[in-house]
DNA sequence: TGTCCGATATCCT
DNA sequence: GGATATCGGACAT
């Protein structure tokens, strides 16, 4: 692989349906301890705005946890669930608009073993990734980044996964983007 | 394919 | 103080 450029702040202020199709296939890299782990994004969810019943800023809600969401697009959303899995999210658009794409999967491409970063719980757990991480500005940061590649990628789109609580309408708007026959995007 | 459940931060009452 | 959560692994079916 030759990774080419890190992604800058324009890439991540655009709106989220947007970044989240063009996120896939770019590089994630993570200097952790030394050694650089890299993945390919090849599965991507998408949290969209105070109206999305599924998303953690659901009508407009503010808590301490989920205020990342909020920030300008390129900064880190992560936060644990069932006491045990973190998940991964990247904030999008403007400053002050709730919105966010949930890392769900990456193809090893240095340092991972086979498979072993698919799935949002697995991928956090591989990449090293916890709260240490809320906030982070994937713009600056000298261990966590994005980075372009030129390569096209075939793309899919289906329902978001967990969500059912949410009701039908927003448990079956297609907001979970894939790379298409991808053997590494979760099942 | 289905169900069970771990282990706890966070939100809400 | 109690309920719940953007999951994953294990094991039965």
């Amino acid at each position: 692989m030759k990774p080419t450029k890190k992604l800058s702040r324009s890439f991540y202020t655009r709106p989220a349906l947007t970044v989240a199709r063009d996120i896939l296939g770019k590089y994630i890299i993570r200097v952790y301890r030394g050694r650089k782990i890299i993945g390919k994004i090849v599965e991507v969810e998408v949290y969209y705005s105070a109206k999305d019943r599924a998303s953690h800023a659901f009508g407009g809600k503010v808590t301490e946890r989920n205020r990342a969401e909020y920030l300008v697009g390129g900064h880190v959303y992560i936060y644990l669930v069932y006491g045990l899995h973190w998940q991964f999210n990247i904030s999008t658009g403007p400053e002050g608009h709730p919105e966010c794409l949930l890392v769900r999967a990456v193809e090893p491409v240095q340092g991972l073993r086979d498979r072993e970063a698919s799935g949002p719980g697995k991928f956090c757990k591989v990449f090293k990734l916890n709260k240490s991480f809320y906030g982070e500005d994937l713009t600056e940061s000298k261990s966590l980044w994005l980075e372009d590649n030129p390569e096209k990628v075939k793309i899919k789109k289906g329902p978001r996964i967990g969500i059912d609580y949410a009701g039908p309408h927003w448990a079956k708007i297609p907001w979970r983007f894939f790379v298409k026959d991808n053997p590494y995007v979760s099942k």
